[in-house]
DNA sequence: TTGTAGGCGTTATCAA
DNA sequence: TTGATAACGCCTACAA
């Protein structure tokens, strides 16, 4: 074939030039560069003199086609804008860099079809993958793994190696502190509906709503963004809600302007929580927030995949990340509706009633 | 040797697994997903189909080794969770992947070593770099040019392909737009001191202010941050300046939380500008900020990388990428100073006078 | 238009 | 301790 190299440039010195010119095979010249370990000191010396004469360095290709073993990982997420998604893939290159792995970068741009062809296409070329948030079906993520050892960030797939950001809690203690602050109607702003992290959190406030006996709205929002939020300003505010609990800091940013533009403030006439804790120190005001630790996940989801490299058997890992509830300046003491919206809405039940929930469209 | 696959993992399918199963040879096969030129279109849609029951996808790994061809590039940025980067990287790698491109990303952490580091280690596996903002000396830049085509982003280095985000003439609109909203004292907060782009920023900020004859003071802000804008809103406020422009939003959002922390309001009492325009519509109030449309310079770099990889000798373009300023909340009439702090001021030069810059440490 | 066959550079198996 | 040799999966000159 000799159909390289590409006009002019000299061809790299391959492992056979080494050998002839050291008097050696091309095997020896290999284990002088790897495993070492049954050669002869003195053969070892005069391959590497000679290799570093001729400017030799191994092909990572050629190796990695023979041995499987890239030296790569990769991270797929839904959007690399995503704050969180941006935080987590700091954290997880870094550590990927520290371990001596190169990492690839998906962005699904939330399309489970583009996310497939991603996984697909990199298979070969990765020793493993962090799949962030999947928007694809446990059938295929289960298909995936078969091929390539994975560790699943936000997603429960019984059997496989995952992280759990786990912020029910945090949304539950959000909701507490609410309702110690005198809220009694508040919402809760989706994120996209069948994520994992979606239905965690909505299960969270739900609950922990119910035990306080506070009037809960279900508002969607298909893909979390600022401009959902902003879109759901005016029904929340027809709601006589007094706080809104957002899936995340865009989302809830996304109110916070949306209220505004309405002339009303936060947090003097709405609460509002967001989640990720990225931005939510640099809003303003300042968004009472659950911090994710989104960095630290990154991390510790890369640290899973090492893991799994040298250990294919410690599939079947389930870890929970804790994240914590900041208090900002976002959330305030319920402000009294006025009478005449007071007047409109549903009844509000007492503190033992149990949640009404309401879903808007 | 069959040495691989590590251990339970399935096989992926094999371009001999495809030609078997379809009835044609591997030859056909490769031919049907690479240059199908001199294929019946019929055999074309029939293997594929197979190959795409199979789940079968050409091995990037083989095909380089063949080739020479890694269908890999390689992003390397400063700083990911900066919204600036992260939205360029988002363009870049959806450009990439439409032309059949995989993307490592490297992230610098603003770190030239580091920086470095990626370059050297990730130059064997890919066919291109798109360097963003380096922080590597241009001695170090043109070394690993020399190994890979580069593309760079924001930074001149003659003779080289580069695409440089062309913000200075938004940066002096910026400054026409304060002036004519009568301000006279104002303030450039800067970024990375050694950055081209905030060379480019504050070159046309201080020509422009000259031009008006504005007081122009001068803040310095190692890394660009939030922090760093909130650090410098109290000599905003003790210099009496009356509009602010930041080098980022980033920096823009940090100068309105800091002057809000001390009752100064934006825009009421202090107008401030952004650039980037990534989150300066979403945030509180609205920044009137330069919108660098990061996700288009994403797009174009790589579509420079593209051109490079096809014609090496299309090296030295130098693409400037215009940019616009977008008029929002955060700027606004300037509001006249109490007495009693205009008197300790500097005397301010009239409108023909030559711009009095100062340096804050 | 399609098949055959050899090679890309390396590592691993087996024998020496 | 070292060498010969067969893969790894694909691509392409050449033959048909």
């Amino acid at each position: 074939m000799t159909h390289r190299p590409p006009l002019g440039m000299e061809p790299a010195p391959t492992i056979a030039r080494v050998a002839a010119e050291a008097g050696v095979s091309r095997a020896t010249v290999s284990r002088a560069f790897g495993a070492s370990h049954h050669l002869n000191p003195g053969t070892v010396a005069t391959v590497r003199a000679v290799a570093a004469r001729l400017g030799y360095v191994p092909n990572q290709t050629a190796r990695a086609l023979s041995t499987g073993r890239t030296g790569n990982v990769a991270l797929v997420v839904p959007d690399i804008t995503n704050p969180f998604f941006a935080a987590l893939m700091r954290g997880a290159q870094a550590r990927a860099r520290e371990a001596g792995f190169a990492m690839f970068l998906g962005d699904s741009d939330e399309l489970p079809a583009l996310e497939d062809e991603l996984l697909a296409k990199l298979a070969a070329q990765v020793e493993g993958f962090v799949l962030v948030s999947p928007r694809i079906t446990q059938e295929r993520i289960r298909h995936h793994a078969a091929r390539r050892p994975l560790v699943l960030v936000n997603s429960e797939v019984a059997g496989m190696a995952r992280l759990l950001v786990d912020t029910g809690p945090s949304y539950a203690r959000a909701v507490e502190h609410l309702a110690d602050l005198g809220h009694r109607r508040v919402a809760y702003v989706s994120g996209p509906t069948l994520s994992w992290s979606n239905g965690q959190r909505f299960a969270a406030v739900l609950a922990a709503a119910h035990k306080r006996g506070l009037h809960l709205t279900l508002f969607p929002a298909a893909r979390p963004s600022f401009e959902a939020g902003r879109a759901c300003a005016e029904q929340l505010i027809d709601q006589g809600v007094t706080a809104a609990l957002a899936f995340d800091d865009s989302v809830a940013q996304g109110i916070v302007a949306g209220l505004a533009a309405r002339a009303v403030t936060v947090p003097g006439d709405v609460s509002v929580v967001g989640c990720d804790g990225v931005i939510a120190a640099t809003t303003f005001p300042a968004l009472t927030s659950i911090d994710a630790r989104c960095t630290a996940a990154g991390e510790r989801a890369v640290d899973l995949l090492l893991d799994l490299l040298r250990d294919p058997a410690s599939a079947d890992q389930r870890i929970t990340h804790p994240t914590d509830l900041v208090v900002r300046a976002s959330t305030a003491r319920a402000c009294p509706l006025p009478a005449r919206v007071a007047a409109t809405l549903p009844r509000n039940p007492g503190p033992a009633a149990s949640t009404l929930l309401e879903s808007q469209s």
